[in-house]
DNA sequence: ATTACACATTGACAAACTTCAATGTGTGCT
DNA sequence: AGCACACATTGAAGTTTGTCAATGTGTAAT
């Protein structure tokens, strides 16, 4: 099942409810970083008054983040299975752009006031 | 400085974009959890189309969690230094209710696409 | 081919998290 | 006073997470 086939499911069964539940706390949990929280808000910042999907190169994170190139990749993998971002790979780069999925799942589940 | 503060600052000075960035954080963290998922949305249901702010017990979210007393204990905390919820006590019992100041920080927050 | 670069993976380690048993604190009843 | 109940705190065990050094993989240039 996917991430976002969750968001029109009929909650009221336990077992989507479960799932949800799941796929929920993930997407939570990569949100739950001060790193990947700024790297969400570059990959914002950069998205807005350019051309179309352009995106970040994961380099250009190593510095932002002042992390190492694993911590970064390991991040983006999180990100990524999160559908808090999408990942492209153009030569020897990685452009990453955010994931609107992810993002409308999270503010689906925020929805309880 | 508050929770709450952050989300009227001005969000282009860096030390209270670091500040959002580090509450922010434990609001997501706060989120990333199956257990407290599953309290939030007992409490959010809970809330709707009773009385005002009656409020769910701790003895309750045991049974509902499956967890021991020290363990939803614990997670209470977590949640209400979150602001995600508001904690009365009334004679034993300790009654929880939805506090809409962290989902609003947290709605912002994913006001990025 | 060789070199350089960007990124992924692995292994390891410290810190943080989740959980519970044991114990402490406060409230209300008899 | 004494007891029972609801909740908080402490201490400990097992798991997960964040981080980086070392290494592997793929791409583009010389």
């Amino acid at each position: 099942m996917s991430l976002t086939s969750t968001l029109v499911s009929d909650t009221r069964d336990p077992h989507f409810v479960n799932a949800a539940l799941e796929d929920l706390s993930g997407v939570f949990k990569a949100l739950s970083d001060p790193a990947r929280l700024k790297i969400l808000r570059l990959l914002a910042d950069s998205a807005a008054g350019k051309c179309c999907m352009e995106g970040v190169c994961g380099c250009d994170l190593e510095t932002v983040t002042q992390l190492s190139q694993p911590t970064v990749s390991h991040h983006m993998k999180l990100l990524v299975f999160a559908q808090l971002v999408s990942a492209e790979k153009r030569g020897k780069w990685m452009f990453y752009t955010l994931n609107p999925d992810g993002f409308a799942l999270a503010r689906a589940a925020l929805e309880l006031t």
